[in-house]
DNA sequence: GTCTATATCCAGATAGAC
DNA sequence: GTCTATCTGGATATAGAC
């Protein structure tokens, strides 16, 4: 899996390449869909022929695999880069907006990170590894919430996937669902405090600390 | 779209092989996922020269949109057969469980009607129709349990749709989603009651009638 | 209705020359 | 690293004989 080890004396070169292809797959999976994506297409696109990718990348599943890296790591890098506000559930709503809007604006990216929908691909662990980085960060946050219970964060997660989903297959982009954001975690928030004997003290005071995933298996 | 026009002097026989078609495609769907099926191995395992089966549908597409049309069947038989309960909000829970077994028991079919997996296929709408029954069905059920804004409705399918999906991507057949069915609904309609000014009014004392879907557009 | 034969197109992957 | 050439396999769909 991944990309090719590289012999070559070039490196810049043949990294620019490798990222040229990249950006060429990503192109073309935005217009004709995750499995429209061919190789012939890519290397057709990138001005080679298609053998010639097998020295960038082994098999057409490892073209898979350094997406699927690239997409955890955009996720990530714009979920942990927005301003989140002091209190920690409005922080929750924020970062779940910003993920929303990150599928909204990559709806491929989301599809191969949140969807199985390519036939033989499993992601290798390491491009897997910063998935479950995304995700833990996403489980601190919450957990800075109130949501403790591994169960509450299993609850939340799906609650979110699905509206998104609804919002995504069924009117991309717009604002039926999306719209509901808030609403929905003010209901979580109002069950999650409805099970405590001490609900408001639980709002304000927690610490942020790192768990480790709400029970194991990802997303 | 749809099956070939019969004129065949052997209706019967003629339905019963497209019925055997029909059959074997499910049976690789579930083998190898819905887009693993090809005309060649359905012929194959029937039977027949891949040619042949032009005598029975028109195209590949034909073929999904049959099976499109047999899962939406299935499925508003199995939901619609239930025994629910008096208490209209215990009926929904119900049938909330009923449609998520039929999903668990018939992966495949919940993928094709779901999900918009395959690349160039929409149902036709004659098989679409019998999706649409099923959801005024449902929204009948939410509606008689005091989910009387369309954007509840919405919010309440795209709830349950996150569970499943959740639940059947991530641990098949498994529990751990699975269990909080009820305590999301508990959520849900608290949620629900807290908007209105009459909760507890609302709960019980309403008149089943079919409505025009929550905003119009299918799930 | 079913067959053979075929047209047409696509894919991923490998061998070996340069 | 890139190429040509090729292997191997798949697909949908059509033509025309029986």
């Amino acid at each position: 899996m991944s990309v090719t080890p590289s012999t070559d004396p070039r490196p810049a070169g043949r990294q620019a390449r490798l990222e040229e292809i990249l950006a060429t797959a990503w192109g073309i999976a935005e217009e004709q869909g995750l499995a429209g994506v061919s190789l012939h297409e890519v290397a057709r696109r990138v001005g080679l022929r298609q053998p010639s990718l097998y020295a960038y990348v082994d098999s057409k599943n490892c073209l898979y695999d350094a997406m699927f890296g690239q997409a955890a790591q955009a996720l990530l890098t714009q979920v942990t880069t927005v301003d989140l506000p002091d209190d920690p559930r409005q922080a929750v709503v924020v970062m779940a907006r910003s993920m929303w809007s990150f599928v909204r604006e990559n709806p491929v990216k989301g599809q191969l990170l949140f969807e199985r929908t390519i036939p033989g691909f499993e992601p290798s662990a390491e491009s897997y590894s910063v998935a479950v980085r995304y995700q833990g960060w996403v489980v601190d946050k919450l957990f800075a919430a109130g949501v403790t219970d591994p169960g509450d964060v299993d609850i939340c997660t799906a609650l979110m996937a699905g509206l998104i989903s609804a919002q995504e297959t069924n009117e991309p982009g717009g604002e039926r669902w999306f719209r509901h954001l808030e609403a929905v975690f003010g209901m979580f928030f109002a069950y999650i405090d409805g099970k405590s004997s001490t609900p408001t003290v639980a709002r304000k005071e927690r610490a942020t600390s790192h768990a480790t995933g709400p029970e194991g298996a990802p997303s």
